[in-house]
DNA sequence: GATGAGACTGCCAACGTTTGCAGCAAGAGT
DNA sequence: ACTCTTGCTGCAAACGTTGGCAGTCTCATC
């Protein structure tokens, strides 16, 4: 079916070793030999077979990508850049979509394992023992998660709470509500924590509503709860509540941005098509991707030396837009 | 490294042949062997190599998908339902995602092609040739496009077109502009073509802004253009289009769904995050996509018999929501 | 002219799986 | 008692690639 070593071989007059040598080791070959073969694989189209390369060497080039919902937006950015990552160094990327569904994760990730070098989780929220034995088993690399003897890409969301409590302060605001995320979720705890201590610093209160799904739907359920309290301010877990916090809100005619304010985490490509445009602690998604792959093939390079589990950290910021303003005197 | 049929083999007194057999071809061996292999090999924790597996088959269990961009909320229903319906019949899915760069469309969808059985392209843009010649060398599937000798899972716009233009007609509208899509891009041509005729059949005048990029910026660009227009109807190329424009007219100070209407296409879920929601062409957009596995694995079955280049064809139909409504006096 | 070094190249085994073929034992039919 | 089937199992080849080892040839050196 498709060319093979030995027809480029046959069609040169020399072994098979010497047309593979040609290809992958260039100066072990007379430099005639070796643009004569380089020359005939081309015409004839030769591809090297995976299957049979990776029998022999024992790699696959290939990395797996767990990811929780590719449908949020702040995924396809992290998703683009792995890829992206992944192909200039040579590697394919399996991708696999838990749905949010927590018992799947595992699974998916176990099935991805016997097709991949190496595997990046992003997000995850199996229980921390189960990742470590996954990490005992095959190079991972965690997005968004620190896990005890892996390397992990992480987001520092001190500085960016910090700013968006500050811009909430000089709006006015003295309460904040946190719409929390999913209760067993690693970055709702760290973003929460982040939070308070923000909070703490600037001596503003500090309430909390949820936990919530990272979805569109939830938001507008937070929305309603938030209504019907006494705050003003809402910072939520992630983009999709906030957004969803604000449709509803909308909806039922409240003015964002004047009667209430709302910010999110993630700056996801969305934070700017609603009206008013969503002020969001942005988060370099991208980055977080590419470090995430030259992690890993830094710990497939490794080898079975030393795992050397590093810990990445990105910094994030925050983006005012419209949906923040002064409270409502009756508020402040 | 990893538990081979050797071990297993040793570890039952019997030949790899016999526990290869025992775990793909069950009835081939002794009941009662066969158990007590199958115990063995799930206490070992074997899992067949998949490389050592399609060296001989000649197969690689994989399907590789392509999409112009994973951060079009278009795709990730169509990728997810890709995932699900292939894992359901034990394929992984390969992905690539062209960023919009149709220069690099086929290059990927060639890279691939070397590690898969199959390929699922969603909504390509590359000249009909080049596909067909494509489609030759290995089973390929097309999402959003029609190519000569090669099977394609499509929606039918007219319906929704025709559902659209009336809804508009009954608000009152006399005149439509269809802000365009890609100027190569086969959907637009249908669109376009499905728009035209409902427009013919309704006595609607029918004008045409674009092409624009299926990106939000790119809306925003044509919420200018047409605000300058005499139009206060609008049906956009797709949803991502008709969200920049809806963002920048409410910026402006228009009330989307009373001094302009617009409508997009795909029903992506974003349609509910903005206020008003907006009023589009529901796109069936997972049926799409295990539509697309279901035509690429029976092709591959029939494997050499006969292509059998069958078309499936879905159905469109109007939602809608708060983005469309009666136009201004002036402009009826 | 013998020796050694160096540059290339070919042979062959190995990777893990599947599968056609043959072997074997046990039982059925004559 | 003989052959024939039936049911099960093992042998060995094949898939395409890589890499250690050894072989050949050329050329310089003494």
């Amino acid at each position: 079916m498709a060319v093979t070593l030995a027809e480029v071989a046959a069609a040169c007059n020399v072994s098979t070793s010497t047309v593979s040598r040609a290809l992958t080791d260039p100066e072990k070959v007379n430099a005639e030999t070796r643009t004569r073969i380089e020359r005939v694989a081309r015409q004839l189209g030769y591809a090297p077979s995976r299957a049979g390369r990776s029998l022999v060497s024992g790699r696959t080039d290939t990395v797996g990508l767990v990811v929780p919902d590719i449908a949020n937006p702040f995924f396809p950015p992290i998703i683009k850049a792995v890829q992206a990552r992944a192909r200039d160094k040579r590697y394919a990327v399996l991708i696999a979509d838990t749905d949010e569904h927590v018992a799947d994760e595992l699974e998916l990730a176990r099935g991805l394992s016997r097709q991949v070098d190496g595997l990046i989780l992003a997000s995850p929220r199996t229980a921390p023992a189960d990742l470590t034995r996954l990490a005992q088993q095959l190079p991972v690399v965690f997005v968004n998660r620190e896990v005890e003897g892996a390397g992990s890409v992480v987001i520092d969301e001190n500085e960016g709470m910090r700013e968006a409590v500050e811009h909430l302060v000089s709006l006015g605001h003295r309460r904040i509500t946190y719409l929390a995320g999913p209760r067993r979720s690693w970055s709702n705890q760290q973003r929460r924590d982040a939070l308070a201590a923000a909070c703490e610093q600037n001596d503003v209160e500090l309430r909390e509503l949820g936990p919530f799904e990272p979805q569109i739907q939830a938001g507008m359920r937070a929305a309603d709860l938030l209504q019907s309290s006494e705050v003003a301010a809402a910072i939520a877990y992630d983009d999709l509540i906030a957004l969803g916090v604000m449709s509803r809100l909308t909806e039922r005619g409240l003015q964002v941005g004047r009667e209430i304010s709302v910010i999110g985490i993630d700056d996801s490509p969305l934070s700017t098509v609603t009206h008013p445009m969503l002020t969001s602690i942005h988060v370099p998604a991208a980055e977080l991707g590419s470090a995430a792959v030259d992690l890993l093939l830094e710990q497939l390079r490794e080898a079975e030396a030393t795992p050397t589990p590093t810990t990445v950290k990105l910094e994030t910021r925050l983006v005012i837009r419209g949906s923040t303003g002064i409270p409502p005197d009756n508020l402040r």
